[in-house]
DNA sequence: AATTGTGAACCTCTTCACAGCT
DNA sequence: AGCTGTGAAGAGGTTCACAATT
């Protein structure tokens, strides 16, 4: 019943959460390179400008192939190409948005994730107020027919952005629905079944990072 | 230049960031346990709740001190107040947002942040259809003016929700206005010195994660 | 009898360093 | 000569297992 996601188990074996991270990270800097106009990269150049090694590098990509060239460095395009492949951003997903909140509205205006494939074709929430009514050309669902919408929509991730309280029963009827992945922004730990992926955006916990931060030695007394 | 955030150094020694990631949650759940009226709480009966080891909760807490009772466990009035002063989470802070998007408008309205004392005291932005408008009871700021507006309003750190394009060079001038701890939702690796500490909040690679997990294997063919 | 606190073992991730291509 | 790809070494984080305490 027990998931800790520091890993993923894949086709290319055990792959560390942060060598995902990372190949995003590269990603986004070859589209740039790509708009730049720039045609080859080497392995010191995508380090420089993601803060970490080249040997880093290297060893990221050496877990799905090698797709460089010794002496030269790596294509930009293809390398952008082999890494979409791998993140599978070459194929539109489809999310279901649960939880019609601050954060939840300002996520359906997000086209970062449009860009990227990433399209919401559910809105569900629980409040009779919001039920029924339309967000862009998508019209909020009952949250009570969860299982059912979801198929419909063929939805293959959920974002959850419902209070704390009801984080986790929401979570156990995706799972129950079949969801597989849970962007979840409840500031919660979901417990789900390890063939699930939960992502969590905990915006208290970073800004608890920072305070912490600031808190060392320099301890403020007063304002 | 360049920051790796793996860890911080403090007077407690070299911390994990997992290690203060991993109080924020456990403070959470004291939070929790006390309004439940709980008085005592057991490492084990902590890491059922975070999905974590006993051992790992108690090799948390031994980098801050020894809070608990062999035999009994802990107090948790007593622990969520030391884990609160560990995480800086006994005084107010002052938070500046730089740009006014979707997300920045949302994060103004959440209310976690004022509810572990964190306000935002300054907007910030650089659209003059912008500048001048209230928000709230704060009125939106030139980012022209940053230096000054931030050193005005004794701003602790920055929540950063500016257009990637923009966002090291705001950065920059953070961290000329002294600023030394930063939220970046910009999805690019913003560049600072050692003593400047960043936390990422980057939803387009978090769902990243997602599609990597779940273009495993069952890669679809189509839709 | 129960549960903490912690050194040591273990495991995972990062960096080194160099052989192998171009 | 330049740069990748990778086994081995190193660093760091987690878990074990048990002495110490209530």
């Amino acid at each position: 019943m027990i998931v800790r996601t520091k890993e993923s188990r894949t086709k290319y074996g055990k792959i560390a959460d942060a060598t995902v991270g990372r190949l995003s990270r590269y990603y986004r800097t070859l589209k740039h390179l790509e708009t730049q106009g720039v045609s080859t990269v080497s392995s010191e150049e995508l380090a420089r400008r993601n803060n970490v090694t080249s040997a880093q590098v290297r060893k990221d990509f050496s877990f799905f192939g090698a797709f460089g060239r010794r002496g030269l460095g790596y294509n930009v395009s293809d390398l952008k190409q082999n890494i979409a492949r791998i993140l599978g951003l070459d194929q539109e997903w489809h999310l279901a948005l649960v939880g019609v909140g601050n954060i939840g509205r300002a996520l359906l205006n997000f086209r970062q994730f449009q860009e990227q494939n990433f399209y919401f074709t559910l809105i569900l929430d629980s409040d009779p107020a919001k039920i029924g009514t339309r967000i862009g050309n998508l019209e909020v669902k009952n949250l009570d027919h969860l299982a059912d919408e979801i198929r419909r929509a063929h939805v293959d991730m959920a974002v959850l952005s419902v209070p704390a309280e009801a984080a986790q029963k929401v979570a156990d009827q995706l799972v129950e629905a079949g969801i597989k992945a849970i962007l979840n922004f409840a500031p919660i730990t979901l417990l789900v079944p390890p063939d699930v992926t939960v992502r969590n955006e905990n915006m208290v916990i970073e800004i608890e990072h920072l305070s912490f931060a600031l808190a060392e030695g320099s301890r403020k007394i007063e304002r």
